[in-house]
DNA sequence: ACACAGATTGAG
DNA sequence: TCAATCTGTGTC
């Protein structure tokens, strides 16, 4: 197994890459141990589109969507959750790859973990929930969300903004699926740009998430 | 964004 | 009839 090398990025457009990283396995070397899972959700986002964060101009939020190809770009939605995204595009162009959804590989019982403390440490009214990662159900309410993935993975702002995925904590894997369909629909939700088919997830996988 | 409740679907 | 799926609502 070998991480996706810097070229990779570089030399692919923001939706080329988008549709390229699904099947690929994002993985977390973290103190705790690791965590990996297949990209099986993706959505691009480019300059020049009004839902990207970078549409208007770089801020701190976004700075880092103006980094180099390969990339980490993590930010806060809603107060609450994160989401990260893989940089794409030419240096001082911000555009990224959202990354939406992951079939659990590797560290389940981490994932559960995180996933479970963070409901301990979140809303008053989620105190009670847990996840049982070796039902079905728990095993697919893993990674199946922007925000969900990034609790299971153990990904940060704090930690993993500007972090490179090719020398980083955080990498990606060359492709381990490449026998499926893919689906190219729109964004999900998103107020501008929302008829733009950038969304991408693969065809009949039970970790993508719900519409 | 996530989670929940209630409505709807559909397999057997 | 029961489980899985879909829709709508509330929260920060």
């Amino acid at each position: 197994m070998a991480a996706l090398s810097l070229p990779f990025y570089e030399n692919h457009d923001t939706l080329t890459l988008a549709q390229r990283l699904l099947g690929c396995e994002l993985v977390h070397d973290s103190p705790a141990g690791r965590t990996a899972g297949i990209i099986v959700e993706t959505e691009g986002y480019l300059t020049g589109d009004p839902a990207c964060h970078a549409y208007r101009r770089a801020t701190k939020r976004n700075a880092a969507m103006f980094g180099p190809a390969g990339t980490l770009y993590v930010y806060q939605i809603y107060n609450h959750y994160h989401c990260i995204n893989v940089v794409t595009g030419p240096e001082g162009v911000g555009e990224a790859v959202l990354i939406r959804a992951l079939q659990p590989t590797d560290g389940l019982a981490l994932m559960e973990a995180r996933r479970n403390e963070a409901f301990t440490t979140g809303f008053e009214r989620y105190r009670n929930n847990t996840i049982d990662a070796s039902t079905p159900e728990g095993f697919r309410n893993l990674c199946n969300g922007p925000g969900k993935l990034v609790i299971a993975m153990g990904i940060s702002r704090a930690d993993h903004n500007f972090s490179s995925l090719v020398s980083g904590p955080v990498s990606i894997q060359e492709p381990v699926l490449t026998d499926f369909e893919m689906i190219t629909t729109t964004r999900i939700g998103i107020k501008f740009g929302a008829d733009l088919p950038y969304r991408y997830y693969i065809k009949g996988n039970r970790f993508v998430s719900k519409k």
